[in-house]
DNA sequence: TCCTCTCATTTCGGATCCAAAACATCGCGT
DNA sequence: ACGCGATGTTTTGGATCCGAAATGAGAGGA
């Protein structure tokens, strides 16, 4: 049998879900012989995962006093959302020419889906009642959903890749509390989507991307308005040197 | 004494320069035994190394096999400049309205720097002589050295490092030929450094982001050109995981 | 000759072991 | 009571050791 994957990969794949889910909070130091004893090996294979969960900076290294899950300020957060813009804009403008048929019918069925939600979510935040955690995560993957067909369709691997590990400097699953202003904020996105989306159709490359820049830097504020509601309790883990 | 760094973070910062610099070739298998005699370590602190140049991009790992220093397609090469030429327009475009005097002061001083060294660089090109490396690598330093006045100012670090790790994707100090045709795109890019210097002391910021942009782009195919006289090999592995 | 099976050698992944650095506790002297 | 240093504990960084996978050489057979 081939062993297609090593423990210490392994380990580090799932404390980087973890990490960037949210399920292990900001701030957190991690033990080597607690992580080693709940994935039962040794520390080895635990010292070198989380040498590449600092690489990809999700961790810090403090020589002989351990590792800690890093924080990620308000400053860094916006950051990487004007990276993810002009990433994201690049990668609209170089897939507009590309789109097939098909291509578009997917983009159409994910959108929908991406639609349904948000009325769901615009119900649930006019509603002012609180929040359901995996209704927003749903959403949230629908709206991942509708930008991975464009990034496969741009076929730029390594766009693709720095904008979705900006992507994850995120929430997470904690629970958050709608508010009556997120409303617009919503419809906003789906509008913007469905610009995105007949942008592309007409072939107009230049207008598509400056539309997914928008879009990005507006979902953005979005955001924004979603952590504050959160309060101090929450803070998203994250990126950096 | 305190220990302000590890060994393996030494190491990793060793072969990080020397696989940038093109001093360790693509496609060279790094042998743990081998590194761990010369660095007068064991193998431990050289396999966390090796995971952090794998978490960057720089290795692959091949499970049971070996690493292996990745080589990059033109494909991916081509891609990596398009990453930084909106990575640079953002940060240009940021830093125009933070420029202060001093600063740009600054800029005149390593832009006259890469003028001078701009016109050797010229004259050896029309001359048709075989190119000297040392010169061309101090052209390229002087030529990061103008654009990181541009990110020092901006102040977006994760920008900056994802910039930067963009830009290694290189030639290193291998021998090449000068070609006649090089002439005038250094000249090119001479005279862009320029618009882009007046466009910031200028206060326009989307003048000197959209400079930006098509100077990096334009230096693309100054590289690309570069690759065409060294006959490039150019094919890669797959993402090390 | 060429193919294949076997077996020795390399090299890797992981476990275990050891020294040193940080941390906590406690006792002493003022 | 309070500051302060000695001492034991915890945890990390690194070295050493071992089993397993991959590579390579050589013997045997078609």
């Amino acid at each position: 049998m081939a062993t297609l994957s090593t423990k210490a990969d392994d380990i580090a794949r799932v404390l980087e879900d973890e990490i960037v889910g949210g399920l292990i909070p900001p701030d957190t130091v991690l033990r080597q012989e607690t992580l080693s004893e709940r994935f039962e090996v040794s520390r080895t294979p635990v010292r070198e995962a989380l040498r590449r969960l600092a690489a990809l900076g999700l961790v810090s290294f403090e020589p002989n006093r351990g590792v800690r899950v890093r924080s990620i300020s308000a400053h860094e957060l916006r950051e990487a959302f004007l990276v993810r813009a002009e990433l994201e804009a690049l990668a609209t403008e170089v897939a507009t020419p590309k789109m097939t048929p098909d291509d578009l019918a997917e983009m159409d069925a994910v959108e929908r889906r991406f639609g349904d939600l948000t009325l769901e979510l615009r119900d649930q935040a006019r509603s002012g009642v609180t929040g359901d955690a995996t209704l927003f995560v749903e959403w949230m993957q629908a709206n991942y959903a509708f930008h991975d067909v464009i990034y496969r369709v741009a076929d730029l691997p390594l766009v693709e890749r720095i904008a979705k590990s900006a992507r994850r400097t995120f929430i997470g699953d904690r629970v958050w509390r709608a508010r009556a202003e997120l409303d617009q904020l919503y419809a906003k996105n789906d509008l913007q989507h469905r610009a995105i989306r007949e942008a592309i159709g007409a072939g107009s490359a230049t207008a598509a991307r400056a539309l997914a820049r928008e879009h990005v830097l507006s979902s953005n504020t979005l955001i924004e308005v979603v952590l504050e509601t959160l309060g101090a309790s929450g803070r998203a883990p994250g990126w950096g040197a």
